[in-house]
DNA sequence: GATGAATGAGCTTTCATTCAT
DNA sequence: AATGAATGAAAGCTCATTCAT
């Protein structure tokens, strides 16, 4: 494991503890076993470090999303895809995965149009699903949030200990759950 | 407005924009335009202002909502009164609301057992469901966090201005959306 | 007991368990069942109130000492009423005592030439027993120094619990050995 | 002079003129040429600065006082050599013996039974008199308070200004004095 | 005379960051 | 590349003092 590794997941873990602002460069340095200054050598700051690690994980699920559905026609198929292979992402690296889920508030800001985003992707599988006819409910962005929120909330209830275990068993059901969602029909406001 | 109302409302002001640890306790105080030492009359310290002022709007919200379904009979009627009223909120007062959503991350660790939550409010009118037969899937924990996830979303996004404009127009849509989610029935695990 | 003397009993008491600097305004109010503001009706400071209960006490002792004297003729009559006097003030008043004692350091630069001092006294009679050849030892100031050290240390010792109970029953041993301690002749220096 | 010394060396100095609370760790920092910051790295606060070099130089005087008597027999050598220990550490290092006395008051509360003092090795010195017969009096603690008091004063008194130079020269005096003390015999109560 | 909310200067302490080694 | 002592700006917080009631 290399230094800028041991940084990151020591930091990460921390982070995830005690939120950044609590957390301190000596209280990384010594769970990483590094000197203070070597935080700085792979970092711009402390605040730099949090940022780059939040982005570089935020796209790489982004960009795994996008890769799994990329084969996928059936829209049936492109949720149970992307849920899936979400689920997979939490159980596999849970440390990362909750990070990026508790730090999105702080983040959001920096986060420019450029960058890949799993919400693009997801936008976009529900946009093409409108277009094709399978979504009747033309109100995209309040579908695409109700489908975000509700995979993510998964994820938030296991961090508050409200659900145990591996995530990835409850892909089924939450994938019918969500194809419900998208074949609601739009309303008419009174 | 009281010199408490007054703090409260200048810090939650500044802690939505910049965060709790990023927000000076000389900002909050030039904010409210009272002196700095005047914040230790009515808070312990920053960070109890800001646990204080979570808990207090935290509770306030599941009262709320424990009163909005409080004449419901049908599930469905008390879906659409939990999200009514919780959209109303949100418009109503938009400030804490979203302090509300943003901070629980930070808060959640320091909720108590004896803490009346929404989380609660909406697990009981499921397992309520469950109970009359109204909803057949069994895994409570599931379908109750991704209600609740689809209801957040769609305020997180508000925030995230990917949604714009008063959130209380949509409650028929997301009504319907969440009475089409509890309705899926129990999935069998492979 | 006046609102003055109040504050004074209870101010006196947590200087001596805390020291004057580590006291709040807010302790003696407290302590005193008066408001913070009341304090400042009969003194001007915290520090002013210190200074100006250790200053009357100070020359409260040094007045009971001049009278005790006042009859004495001979030298061993002299010493055995100062001892005595001021070994029953201890005992008599040990919180206003004590406090005298411990806080003198703090307060020595601010007495003045012109206010009666127990040193004073002592020097009086000792430089009477040296005019009147009842003390061979010129170097009255080291005399002197010695003389009241010995005394002072009882009741230091009896702060820090090194000797329990009244003082006043050792006055004969204590006067006794000052009596050898002022009969000391005078060396010569090598 | 290393950091820690000249951090030692400025704080001993602005307390002895101003007492510790009304000394700022940004005089202590200007005074010994570091940074505030600094002062942390050896010491956990500003009154723990004080209190480990109370300390230290408590238990140096402790172990000089028994280094002087450790080849003595005779009890009046013993007193002569403690006293011409006491006086000459007073005269070679003038600072850091005035804070030590004047700081014990506040100091007293926090020495635990573990630490050797000069209080201890007098006790034993006079402890030892009396099992040898040399000293008369069974009252050991009211002696050795005495003792203690007088060679004390000395010190104080130069603090005082009441005695000018050298302490040293006045070894004779002292020594034959508390000579005279240790030999009175117990008295009577009545 | 008494109150205690409000003040704000100034304190101790922290800690991200630097840089000589 | 790595270190960790030193830095010093800036933070949270305290508390003596004031003054309208």
């Amino acid at each position: 494991m290399s230094t800028r590794d041991r940084i990151i997941k020591s930091a990460v873990n921390l982070f995830m503890q005690q939120g950044v602002a609590k957390t301190t460069t000596k209280q990384i340095a010594a769970s990483a076993a590094v000197a203070e200054g070597s935080i700085y050598r792979y970092f711009p700051s402390k605040d730099g470090l949090a940022w780059q690690v939040f982005k570089e994980y935020h796209q790489h699920i982004a960009v795994q999303l996008q890769q799994s559905v990329s084969q996928d026609i059936n829209l049936e198929e492109k949720i149970h895809s992307l849920v899936s292979c979400f689920l997979k992402m939490a159980d596999e690296d849970w440390l990362m995965f909750s990070y990026y889920l508790t730090s999105q508030h702080t983040h959001m800001k920096s986060v420019t149009e450029d960058m890949l985003t799993p919400y693009q992707v997801l936008t976009e599988v529900v946009e093409q699903g409108i277009s094709t006819g399978g979504i009747k409910n033309i109100e995209a962005n309040v579908i695409t949030a109700m489908v975000m929120g509700a995979v993510h909330q998964i994820v938030i209830n296991k961090i508050y200990s409200r659900i145990k275990g591996d995530l990835y068993v409850h892909r089924k059901l939450i994938s019918k759950t969500i194809a419900a969602m998208v074949r609601i029909e739009a309303c008419h406001y009174e």
